[in-house]
DNA sequence: TTTGTTGTAATGTCAACGGTTACATCAAAA
DNA sequence: TTTTGATGTAACCGTTGACATTACAACAAA
């Protein structure tokens, strides 16, 4: 099982809000056809985005603009606004049953290391910032 | 999106076969019974184990049996032998517009973090043993 | 040969994702 | 004020994967 393409289709139109959105402006058709997915999926994304405080978005007259700074942006803000895992990553079987030693403690047991290792990937998110990204990018443009 | 419930109930049953194995035949139903799933999810999770060479799973007769010393099984091995992700962990949409100068690099810049990120749950999970496992339910059964 | 078990195929249900259509709402230009 | 081009969102569909369950062949030991 995978985490949703949400989160790099988010990453995606970051980053073409802020390279691009200088030269253009940047409506949710435009960033799908860089993305390459149906219109719609990019406005619900942005919905999230702006939910989120990271963005900008104007209804009407159109275009999705920054608000927070590329600096104070990280993977892990655009994971967590698009909301790929509510909660545990891990799924864990309901009702282990308590009537054996091995079902009463498996919680006791295995929850800590199941949340260590989400927090060592989420960590590692937390050390990338949009501003990052924009840098690699600009490069090869 | 969350990781199969078929890894814990895969590090479940092992505690179960290497805890409790001693004093019972550790039949699927058995285990089935502690986990409080199907035994032919259960049967499906010991094929897996016994594919990683972990256990064995005596046909006929019944009954699965350690194979691994439990300080050479990690966590990462458990969540590798029942294939709870195949290859990369996290979802890319397909065919980013390579006419789009973000569209064309999306990958060249973000793929390196997607992989450390990871490589971060995969390594925390290396540094489990069953064995650590065997010695914190031992303190609480 | 009987018995209890494993191995596995087949089928059903359910939830989540992503695609798509449709349309109300809105802001700015004409 | 009307037109135009966007966004916001609800609704529905098809696909996929997970897990549950039934059924039964294969097997090993009593």
């Amino acid at each position: 099982m995978k985490i949703t393409s949400r989160f790099t289709v988010a990453v995606h139109s970051l980053l073409a809000i802020y390279v691009l959105g200088k030269e253009y402006k940047m409506t949710s058709d435009l960033i799908a056809s860089s993305v390459n997915v149906n219109p719609v999926v990019i406005r619900r994304t942005l919905s999230s985005l702006k939910a989120a405080g990271i963005i900008d978005v104007k209804a009407g007259s159109g275009g999705a603009t920054p608000v927070k700074s590329a600096d104070d942006i990280t993977l892990y803000d655009i994971y967590k606004a698009v909301d790929c895992i509510e909660g545990n990553l891990f799924n864990f079987h309901e009702n282990p049953n308590p009537e054996c030693p091995v079902g009463k403690n498996i919680h006791a047991v295995l929850d800590s290391h199941l949340k260590d290792a989400q927090a060592a990937l989420e960590n590692e998110l937390k050390s990338v910032t949009l501003a990052d990204l924009m840098k690699q990018l600009n490069i090869l443009i």
